[in-house]
DNA sequence: CTCCCATATCGCAATATTACGATGATAGTG
DNA sequence: CACTATCATCGTAATATTGCGATATGGGAG
């Protein structure tokens, strides 16, 4: 096996696991700080300001790219990558919400 | 190789990805969305809950337990878990100041 | 058209994660 | 003591992730 059972968990609970995800890697966290540092498209700074390969920094904007949070626009001979502002405040409600959810009322053993 | 190289990134950087790692599985989320709704110790009721064998969500239990979001005491034969209050907020906190860092003045291309 | 530049994708190797059965360890019961 | 219930750990198999070199692709420059 090796497989998530997905079928097992509620909607919910599987996309916020696949957004958890694409934040799990300090690749994709720098990636994303970067892009709202500056606030605004980057074209191609992102490989020298991560220091991995072309081929693997692609890899990750990829995957932030799946996940929605950013989009990037063909922008002549180099992309421009920025943040997905209605799904980056997605992000931030659904955690949000999953953190906010109760008082934490300190009932513990 | 397939490594992190978290040596690239800063401390902060790799410690939003490993609490998002956390996060990244539904098992843990539906652990951690049940924990907090009882509001309290929950004993031997997590296999049935889940529905994964019991090697298998004490595997996970053990993943949030080194990520220090979750703590179980020992109570008789059996072993009582909650929520980690102070994990939790500083969990909370730390999304959030990543996620409300800037207005997103959609200043995209 | 030919030559570069910036990205994307492919293919591979190393490592990590997920899942489970089997086996330990420990506390209580009779 | 033997017996059971509860949880942790080990060993193993399947799959996913990470990383990079090599190779495509596609847009300018000359």
């Amino acid at each position: 096996m090796g497989a998530s059972k997905t079928d097992l968990f509620t909607e919910q609970q599987n996309e916020l696991a696949s957004m958890a995800k694409a934040l799990a890697h300090p690749a994709r966290i720098a990636i994303l700080q970067y892009l709202v540092k500056t606030n605004a498209c980057v074209c191609g700074d992102l490989v020298e300001e991560l220091g991995l390969a072309q081929a693997t920094t692609s890899q990750h904007l990829k995957e932030l790219k799946n996940a929605g949070i950013i989009q990037g626009t063909i922008e002549g001979a180099s992309v421009c990558y920025c943040i997905n502002p209605a799904v980056w405040k997605q992000y931030k409600q659904l955690f949000n919400s999953f953190f906010g959810e109760v008082s934490l009322g300190n009932k513990c053993c």
